[in-house]
RNA sequence: GCACCCGUAGCUCAGCUGGAUAGAGCGCUGCCCUCCGAAGGCAGAGGUCAGAGGUUCGAAUCCUCUCGGGUGCGCCA
């Protein structure tokens, strides 16, 4: 239900028809022609370029051409009028009752209004969050847990079969040194006296916790033995708890994954064996000797050394990337090339990973393998997203990991709720830094987006209760008032609004093209903004309120247009894992 | 040295994948509460879209180069 996309298609029909009776050549390719709401309204309800685009195959100037076009579509279906303009446009204006039947959608789809089947039959892989299990996860991490969930829904809403995906990386040395530290709070917890906390190993207070729940189920078992012996369980077993410490930590940001996957089972039933064999067989694989990186950092111990080397270059990347370490061990960009592979192999050729913007300099390589290992079949996008910096009331929250003093995610939560977290981290371009200022994002205020979008919604509420209490015995739900009169909704700032509401499904097939969710929070501002001023002119001119005594005909369309405004919030909302509010606190 | 991201109003940021006179908030100036929540709204001032070339009917958007900021750069994950 995309009346761009229909609207779009009688400008086709014609354009056929034009080439049917020899008006203009037939068989033109009409893939460039577009039908979109212009910027300044004054330009009529859409305008589209199709004149411009079809001038030079067509043979003929742009405005000539328009100008036929433009008859040929005035007073014909939906369309009122259509006028040429400027170098060539065709500014349409659409009868106004098509708009206001939008109404009727919205309150009659709820929040599957704008659900789109332009992915369908589609999957998508999204991976996201996937931090290192070595502790829980703290203020940075929200980012990408928030903008690969909302992506997700997104990706879901525009008809893609959605998989959400986790990757513990498992299987490095660092979570070796998870297991050693964890096993001195275990003898720590046992009663022995383990002083300092040596450097190198993770300091944290909550692995007291590992220790103790270790020593609670195997006892001294571990105490005083090699360490090959207790290594293996040790790590398996705070792995597990870390993980359940993030599954917790997810679950209150209402995230929830379809799968968690292990690095090391993964390499344990020879997944990167697998992988490697498969380049190797396309021959993107051989033993080379890497020149030393230049510029002012080179390694100290730099030494040339022939490696196994997987042929990057051959598909966009800057150099050849190692597979093998010098003692012959996989490296992880190897396991990662496993993993991809393994995603492929589940049936996930399109996939998505949502990365912090420390590992940008790994794109072009991680893309460069899913190339070879799908000879070119697979895609996968990589979403970067740059820093949070925490702030408290413009002053910046320090945080050092190694003084353990770093902001956990659930702090966050605690202190500003996941609903107000979740709208935060949309309100930025993933690949623009963005700031969170505990004070800011709780204040009521215009400056708050949270804040203003959700007032808009109580606002609705509000509009709801008292046109209930004047019309007692009324049924006002949105199916009731999805079948009301909607011809007094005349207006231009009504119009507006619904013309805006009308854009919600051609935002989220775009949104979701261009792996974009922010776009979302941006959306349901502007929204929010036309709701406010219609409210205010309200109250500059009673006639514009939405609840008229004795014209109950005038006052039922404006609650349904009352109520759609509230159904597209809540659903916006929705989308973004945000729970609307009837309310707001004094 | 190389790669990637960013550069838009005094500040913080959008800009619908190439459209018409580039938008919003904050700040500044002037207005709007006997009335559904003024926790809002309206109007005004404010721009060489970092700079220079190029592509075409048309560029903030695509290409090249330069300048500035950020993030990374074999045998870490």
């Amino acid at each position: 239900m995309n009346v761009f996309r229909e609207l779009r298609a009688i400008v086709i029909d014609a354009l056929d028809g034009m080439g049917g009776d020899g008006t203009v050549p037939p068989g033109l390719d009409t893939s460039r022609v577009t039908l979109e709401p212009p910027r300044d309204p004054s330009h009529g309800d859409v305008a589209t370029n199709a004149a411009m685009v079809l001038a030079k195959p067509a043979g003929m100037k742009p405005r000539d051409l328009a100008g036929l076009l433009a008859d040929r579509l005035a007073g014909q279906g939906p369309f009122a009028s259509a006028e040429v303009a400027g170098p060539g446009f065709i500014n349409l204006r659409a009868q106004e009752g098509m708009w206001r039947e939008q109404i009727r959608h919205v309150l009659r789809l709820g929040k599957t209004y704008g659900d789109s089947t332009l992915f369908s039959g589609r999957r998508m892989n999204v991976e996201y969050v996937s931090a290192n299990p070595t502790g829980p996860l703290h203020a940075a991490h929200a980012r990408g847990a928030v903008v690969g969930d909302a992506l997700a829904s997104l990706l879901e809403k525009a008809g893609y079969e959605v998989y959400r995906e986790y990757y513990i990386n498992d299987a490095g040395a660092q979570v070796d040194t998870l297991a050693r530290s964890a096993h001195l709070r275990y003898r720590e917890a046992l009663g022995e006296d383990i002083g300092e906390i040596p450097s190198g190993l993770y300091p944290g207070e909550y692995l007291k916790d590992v220790g103790q729940a270790l020593a609670d189920r195997d006892g001294p078992k571990w105490q005083g033995v090699d360490e090959p012996d207790w290594l293996p369980v040790v790590r398996a077993f705070t792995i597990e708890q870390m993980m359940d410490g993030i599954r917790a930590d997810l679950d209150a940001l209402d995230i929830r994954m379809d799968r968690f996957s292990s690095e090391r089972a993964l390499v344990d039933a020879g997944g990167v064996d697998a992988a490697v064999q498969s380049l190797e067989e396309q021959g993107h694989v051989y033993t080379g000797t890497l020149e030393p990186p230049k510029g002012k950092a080179p390694p100290e111990d730099w030494e040339p050394r022939p490696q196994l080397l997987f042929r990057a270059t051959a598909f966009g990347d800057d150099v050849d990337r190692p597979l093998k370490k010098s003692d012959g061990s996989w490296t992880y960009f190897s396991n990662d090339i496993a993993y991809h592979h393994d995603k492929v192999k589940r049936g996930f050729p399109e996939m998505i990973d949502v990365w912090g913007a420390d590992h940008g300099g790994y794109v072009k390589r991680m893309k460069a393998a899913v190339s070879a290992i799908t000879d070119g079949e697979g895609d996968l996008d990589v979403k970067l997203c740059q820093l949070v910096h925490l702030l408290d009331d413009g002053k910046p929250v320090r945080m050092s990991k190694r003084a353990g003093t770093f902001v956990t995610l659930a702090d966050v939560i605690d202190s500003v709720g996941a609903d107000v977290l979740r709208f935060i981290m949309l309100t930025r371009r993933n690949d623009q830094t963005l700031e969170f200022d505990y004070a800011k994002v709780t204040e009521q205020s215009r400056e708050n987006p949270v804040f203003y979008v959700q007032y808009a919604h109580a606002r609705c509420h509000s509009v709801l209760g008292h046109a209930a209490e004047a019309m007692p015995g009324r049924d006002l739900s949105p199916g009731a008032l999805a079948d009301v009169s909607l011809d007094s909704l005349t207006d231009e700032a009504e119009l507006a609004l619904v013309k805006l509401m009308a854009t919600w499904p051609r935002l989220v097939e775009s949104a979701a093209d261009a792996h974009e969710p922010h776009r979302i929070a941006f959306y349901l501002g502007d929204l929010a903004a036309a709701f406010h001023a219609l409210w205010n002119k309200g109250r500059e001119d009673a006639a514009l309120r939405f609840i008229i005594e004795d014209d109950e005909e005038r006052t039922l369309a404006r609650l349904a247009l009352v109520s759609a405004v509230k159904t597209l919030i809540a659903g916006g909302l929705d989308l973004m894992g945000v729970r609307p509010v009837e309310e707001l606190r004094a």
